[in-house]
DNA sequence: TATGAATGAGTATTCATTCAT
DNA sequence: TATGAATGAATACTCATTCAT
């Protein structure tokens, strides 16, 4: 409140305004990945649309691959909130996965250049050491936190901490792959919708679910 | 048959030594992708690992799209005879299924690049007008011909033509996420094993069949 | 009429074969000029008009250069016929010079690519060497045929050698400058008409002519 | 004055010091036009003229196209200033006029590679969609400019507006094709001097106004 | 904190030409 | 007489990144 308090004041508005500017660079680098895809999203490009030179940049982020980094990570954020304010709604825990999973489904299926950008950075699209052990950790974290809300209505359905992990990679890699296969016009090719598969699919987990947990209840 | 079959067989050699020359620039660029992934397969690399010019390429292919093309074309080609040969030995229509598509998830669990180059491809990674209509479909062609012993078995195993379709976009996409997955290394993030959980996924398809199958008998 | 007439006759065709030969790809050239400019004659284009690979150009000619050269003789001898066929009519001297001078104008205004060509040869855009002495030569020869009605109409008009000289150039520049003017729609700047203005200059060397010439007899 | 002077001295020294470099670059292109021609000004041999990377030109010009466009600008200027330099020691119209003339034929007459570049910018020997209007319109008004001392002399002499200008593309048009003629060898042809066949031609100009501008006082 | 300036490596593609066949 | 194959040099332009200021 004295001398300190200015000081921790200043700092605090010193990283605030530091954040305020990263935040103008992810949100341009955002709307770039958006209306110009992966390949259209240069360094050039996005410090252009925040207003900046391509060297400002430097001062805020190491390499163009860290941009990238944190564009994936807001990413996820969005998507575990949005899974997390549609389970909201849900007390039952039936509902509550088949939600949380079409609520993972339909985020990517309105956002496909965010499916891209979790494709290349998942990927080997990057620098020889990709991102780093500790970038890769965090956004490992976001992924997870984001699907949390499926595994936990698993085990309030009775699933093992590790039948409701296997659960999650299960919905996750079914919908991915419908998602691709919308994404890239393929699902045509068979005639079929891919969000009413992503549903068929989450409720034969779930029923699965309820069986082998009748089962071992009996 | 002595002259103008002396003229047909070089016409024929010319035209095998050009084949040969396509080849040769189709398994540099094939190797090129397996190293150095698709970012780093520049037409100067493909040129350079086939001991060719840039320039000399465009004898052989209008643009670098068009090795790309078929370089994913013959990857398309090579999964088909794989599923196909490892549907040969099986009489069972149950253990075809099962088999053909877990040939098809082998065959991309064991070969990451070729699982790039189709996603590369099949999105819009390309030239604005991308691939051109002829070449796009001659490569659906190719996909759907591999994927065709799933969905003959799934017919066999008393199917109706759409939801055999049904079945083979399931087994599909959910390969196809298992993969992604996997040659990520997210599937550590659940202590999943992905063939395990193809595995599961078809078994599931394939109890459904004959539960649906038994349902329409009776 | 025996063998040697039937060597004769052989050597002929042959020499006629290859002049047909040179013929098409001298024609292709020449379309390739008129729908693509200057610019898009490349080589590979003339020969894929003609039909050929453009190594069997080699065989025709002795370089791009040479080719162009050829096309621009040609131009000029249709330019010399063109204005040989217009005097045909006129007996009258007066009448021969104008219509010769306008002929000459209208085939340019016409064939705004035969222009290009002239300018492109005549001037530096060519190899260090240009066409070589022998090719340079017989363009002017050409060149100065086909004003060669002008300079004899104007010798029909009392003009001495080195004046009707005189009256040619003062014809052709006047000329070249307006369809300068007129293909790079320049002359628009000045709200005027190239042919009525190539028309006035005409007359007004017509008119000078008779002055001069009426002096002299004076 | 001071923190806010210095400012504005560096942000002036950094315009001047941009202004600078540009010029570099524009007298580096200049002169690799000048000893190379038009097809040898390449934007690398630009930029090693001017001791850059080809890169760095970016910096400072849009495209080649821009540069080459600049320097054409500058080459009217240069011929704008001649021309008005010229004028400005003559009183009476007839010598304004024939000066002005003279002064335009003898700039183009000494430097050639100014037509060339003239010739090709003017002409379609750009990208498709040539230099866009904006650029398009200052070149016409760079030329105009610096005919207008011709036009202004014209109108000295009794011509209305419309006859000046006709006055102004005879003089225009004649120059261009001397001058043509003369660049490439051909006038010799004829044996003529270009000069004295300009200069006669602006006389028979003046006179003719004369003659009209003393029949309209009648 | 940001810019202006620059680099060097890279991109796909085109060209006239050559040569063995 | 013609081709298929290849070359080497060239083209304009883009990129992520660096550095002095």
């Amino acid at each position: 409140m004295d001398q300190s308090g200015g000081a921790k004041t200043r700092r605090k508005r010193g990283r605030t305004k530091a954040q305020e500017k990263r935040e103008l660079i992810l949100e341009a680098a955002r709307a770039v990945f958006e209306t110009e895809g992966l390949e259209g999203a240069s360094l050039r490009a996005i410090a252009a649309r925040a207003g900046y030179t391509p060297a400002a940049l430097y001062f805020h982020f190491d390499s163009k691959e860290a941009v990238y980094a944190e564009v994936l990570h807001r990413s996820l954020a969005r998507l575990g909130t949005r899974v997390a304010e549609a389970v909201l709604t849900e007390t039952e825990p039936t509902a509550r996965l088949r939600t949380a999973a079409m609520a993972f489904f339909g985020f990517y299926a309105e956002n496909p250049r965010d499916l891209d950008l979790g494709f290349y950075l998942f990927r080997g699209g990057m620098k020889p050491a990709g991102l780093g052990r500790e970038r890769d950790e965090a956004l490992n974290a976001a992924l997870e936190a984001a699907l949390r809300p499926i595994a936990d209505a698993a085990v309030a359905l009775g699933a093992e901490k590790r039948q409701a992990a296997l659960v999650v990679v299960d919905c996750f890699a079914h919908a991915t792959g419908l998602l691709l296969l919308l994404h890239t016009g393929r699902i045509r090719m068979f005639d079929a919708s891919a969000s009413a598969l992503m549903l068929d699919h989450v409720d034969r987990q779930i029923a699965a679910l309820r069986h082998s947990s009748n089962a071992a209840r009996a």
